[in-house]
DNA sequence: ACTAGATATATACGCACATATGTATATTAT
DNA sequence: ATAATATACATATGTGCGTATATATCTAGT
């Protein structure tokens, strides 16, 4: 195992160079229609009705809250997003779109689906699927230990 | 390829929370001796002697040069390396590890090959290697990618 | 009704990364 | 020899992420 592996090649790195280039190629397709790559969890929450909250938006896109809020405050100074607060509950605000940048969702994610085919070039239906179920495993197993040892 | 994936499930997306679950893990095991994720190329690379200048660990770590910069300037800050002036060339500085540092790398190293085996929990030989093969396969096209459109 | 604890958000701080740009030193071509 | 270019590094700025901690509001139990 340990002959196996060497610092440059284990998963881990591998993974983190992969994130790296992903976040760079969708930032780079992202940026002519005014959203960062980490926008669109949150982007597609709202429009789908799936959150409302700063804490549903974290859950959903799997970051911290104060990363998120930092983002959302981000996104309503650039006019992505409004806030107005909740009416049942004086510590939340209720997050909303503005129509402009609904709008502009569909676009988004055509591009972000376009990068991961580009990125894909080459695999087979059958390696991109195994890819993500590899993928999916290592995350789980990831949240396994994060949630013993913490 | 649309009705295949949601914005969640996308390689992109989940090679991004893999990364950011790898990072957090690894940082964990290293904290207590004393190093960070992004020290061990440094270190290595260092101790092999197969990079000695800022410019040299960029490369061989993947970053760009300020990010670099600035990981090099904590790490002396906290006395893992020290700079001296090259004397071939007065732009450059050689880089080096202090003994301390050097003495602590094996078990750094040991904690990260672990936190790989861990998170590769229930994966067979087999897909750990298919694992790192289509890995490095998805690096090369956003390489490429990233060669081309820039 | 009141207090203890939970929850939603905000803020402070630090690291890792990126791009853009400046400065000093080397190198090259004429 | 010198002017133009390339290189090594530094610095500024912005984003994304994390932990730790504070504040305000809500909820439950008495």
């Amino acid at each position: 195992m340990s002959e196996k592996w060497d610092v440059l090649s284990t998963p881990g790195h591998l993974v983190s160079i992969a994130a790296r280039g992903f976040a760079r190629l969708s930032e780079a397709r992202l940026r002519p229609l005014g959203f960062g790559v980490g926008h669109l969890p949150v982007l597609v929450a709202l429009r789908d009705g799936r959150a409302h909250t700063q804490r549903d938006l974290a859950l959903f896109a799997r970051v911290e809250q104060p990363p998120m809020a930092q983002m959302l405050a981000r996104m309503e100074r650039d006019g992505l997003i409004r806030r107005t607060p909740d009416p049942d509950d004086g510590r939340s605000s209720r997050i909303a779109l503005t129509e402009t940048t609904l709008s502009r969702i569909p676009e988004a994610v055509a591009a972000l689906y376009q990068g991961n085919r580009d990125a894909l070039d080459g695999f087979t239906d059958t390696e991109a699927a195994q890819l993500v179920v590899l993928l999916a495993r290592l995350i789980t197993n990831l949240d396994q230990i994060t949630s013993v040892e913490k």
